[in-house]
DNA sequence: CTCCCGATAT
DNA sequence: ATATCAGGAG
């Protein structure tokens, strides 16, 4: 089905957008901490159904231990697997680290990519990571769909649908192109504080009387 | 669709 | 005890 978007849904896009700059950084700073392109890519494949806190506990000591692309590609399997342990989901997150790494070396010459097609054809890298990478390291509009976005477009009405891409697409014409990067982290922001999955705070939710609800 | 999977809040 | 966390691959 084909999303239009008309004036007056706009208009209410708009106020929404104005009170998330309003309330949260206009800032493009993730939460996930990182020194380097290839930092951010692998505190990404960790960060999959794992809180942003654990991985910036894990990738502390992961990043003093492997300083580089190559330290990642040549790591062993099992030692990596521990390194990364407490991040959930160990053994996939490792192998897939190490692929990703070897193929970061081998096609693209030590540097992450730049395209979507690129870098989801590294392993582990799903679109939400590309398009993460994308946003925070190219500066190219893109939007991130993760669990806080999924959940909270879905009760602002941004979208009706559950597939994550098939949201991607109904964002991209709700939401102005300037606002594409910052929507992801406001909402995040949000997800985190107020509309949190178990009990959000809707009462004291400043888009309470924009909200769709449930 | 299923599996991967530990840590934390409720 | 259970839901949830910056998902991805087979």
């Amino acid at each position: 089905m084909v999303k239009r978007v008309t004036k007056t849904e706009r208009e209410r896009v708009q106020k929404i957008l104005d009170l998330l700059d309003e309330h949260y950084t206009r800032e493009y700073k993730c939460y996930l901490n990182y020194e380097t392109p290839w930092q951010l890519l692998i505190a990404v494949i960790l960060s999959a159904q794992c809180t942003d806190a654990r991985v910036n506990i894990v990738t502390k000591d992961l990043f003093q231990k492997y300083h580089t692309v190559e330290a990642f590609a040549n790591a062993e399997q099992k030692e990596l697997e521990n390194d990364i342990h407490s991040t959930g989901f160990y053994k996939n997150k490792a192998k897939n680290i190490i692929l990703c790494a070897k193929r970061l070396i081998e096609v693209y010459g030590g540097e992450v990519p730049r395209t979507l097609e690129e870098l989801t054809s590294l392993a582990g890298v799903g679109r939400k990571t590309a398009n993460v990478i994308r946003g925070n390291i190219y500066n190219e509009p893109s939007i991130v769909v993760d669990t806080h976005v999924k959940r909270i477009s879905r009760k602002l009405g941004f979208t009706k649908e559950e597939d994550p891409e098939k949201i991607e697409y109904d964002l991209m014409k709700v939401l102005p192109k300037e606002h594409w990067i910052l929507y992801n982290i406001q909402i995040i922001t949000h997800g985190r504080g107020l509309c949190t999955a178990r009990n959000p705070k809707c009462e004291e939710c400043f888009l309470r009387e924009l909200c769709k609800e449930k």
